[in-house]
DNA sequence: CCTTTAATGTGATTTATGTCACATTAATTG
DNA sequence: CAATTAATGTGACATAAATCACATTAAAGG
């Protein structure tokens, strides 16, 4: 599919600070590919030969680890997939998967590079981000491990409607499993405890989609576990 | 203390990357401090001004969490403090302290921006940094949260010999408990598991020295637990 | 639309590791 | 160099959550 990303409608932060030349610069040197549910986008030990950025849908950043996947974060619309691994390694330590239907733009490499050198706006823009991402995974690596399943969980489902749904209602199309792997937990005390959840009013479920019902209690569940 | 960046032999790869003239313009907007085993270098929910670069010693970064202390990681010499605290957020989002002796570097941010800003191979070597910095971050936390304690011992101690004393004999300044909220364990399974380790001669402990014995084992216990 | 496969729910059991409670040893410091 | 204070060692016990083993329900595919 043909880009002009002088007029893409899905320009990310860092990408708006580039000039009309640039962006003109930039449009043959990317190409947008549509991804379904479960499709893989970045796969962990592949060689990363462009930098990958979420038009629309959701994708989770995985890693395996010794004795299973974990989960590391979801990705929303408009934010780079593999910035770390795309300019920390030659190879991808992680693989990125499609949760729903996802447009992703390829960035060739060497462009992304000039560009960096070229507009110090934009350099400092993704410098900032990935100062960002950092410190959200040391944060999230903390409550992993140190909150308890109750607490994990509702920090999640808080997480999902304060950043990615903005609503407390939303339809999340990732399994058990998956939630169990991105809280530490297994599948089975995340379906225990979500039904813990559901039994004492502080969500609601029906078929994928959830309801926060009580924010107090669930913010109470995430300090207190 | 005053400095001459120019003849600094401590710098950072990224400041290897400047001009005489940028080094120059460095000098008057930095300034080294010593600190002692304990002192505080960066404290979490302060403001950050200056960015921080350890020239000598080690210094842990570690992270209030909602329990315990989680210690992040361990720096060692030539490499920056605080980048993502810095640039991800205005207030210190986590702490550093001295671990040993350390002679730390504080840069004035603006002119930190302003070398950013000039130099694309300067700033291109910081995002590098920063993206090895969050893959590094990814794969602790995979470990600190999968393996068993023996396995994430043993991980530290190699980590600790291969990459931070560059020797299979070391001495780490730092006492179990810290050990503890390096791999998320409680200071009692420190002590119990060391002394396992020296029954079954993997490693040999005298005072605050430690000697790794049997590598292959370590590494089996990493990988097996 | 039926059949197969994937996802979820739930009890019983096991287990690694935390917590508590002291004993002991090493470091500080007046 | 006593005298505190900090760090470590070790047993007994408690417990959160994993694992195992099925039952049930939902989704996918021919």
């Amino acid at each position: 599919m043909k880009n002009n990303c002088f007029f893409c409608e899905y320009k990310s932060v860092a990408a708006q600070k580039l000039s009309k030349d640039e962006l003109e610069s930039l449009s043959p040197n990317c190409l947008t590919v549509k991804f379904k549910r479960g499709d893989s986008i970045i796969r962990q030990g592949t060689y990363s030969t462009n930098v990958a950025y979420l038009k629309t849908g959701l994708a989770k950043i995985h890693i395996d680890g010794p004795y299973h996947i974990q989960v590391v974060r979801i990705v929303k619309p408009k934010n780079y997939l593999g910035l770390p691994t795309t300019f920390g390694d030659k190879i991808n330590q992680y693989s990125v998967t499609a949760i729903e239907e996802c447009e992703v733009c390829f960035i060739d490499i060497s462009t992304f590079r000039k560009l960096l050198h070229s507009n110090p706006e934009f350099s400092n823009q993704i410098i900032v981000e990935l100062c960002k991402g950092e410190l959200e995974s040391y944060q999230k690596c903390v409550n992993r491990t140190q909150k308890q399943i109750r607490g994990k969980l509702a920090d999640v489902l808080l997480d999902f409607a304060d950043n990615i749904f903005h609503s407390d209602v939303f339809t999340v199309n990732i399994t058990q499993e998956d939630i169990g792997n991105l809280v530490d937990a297994s599948r089975e005390s995340v379906s225990r405890v979500m039904a813990e959840f559901v039994k004492d009013g502080l969500i609601s479920m029906s078929g994928k989609q959830i309801t926060i019902l009580d924010r107090k209690m669930l913010a109470s569940a995430s300090k207190n576990g």
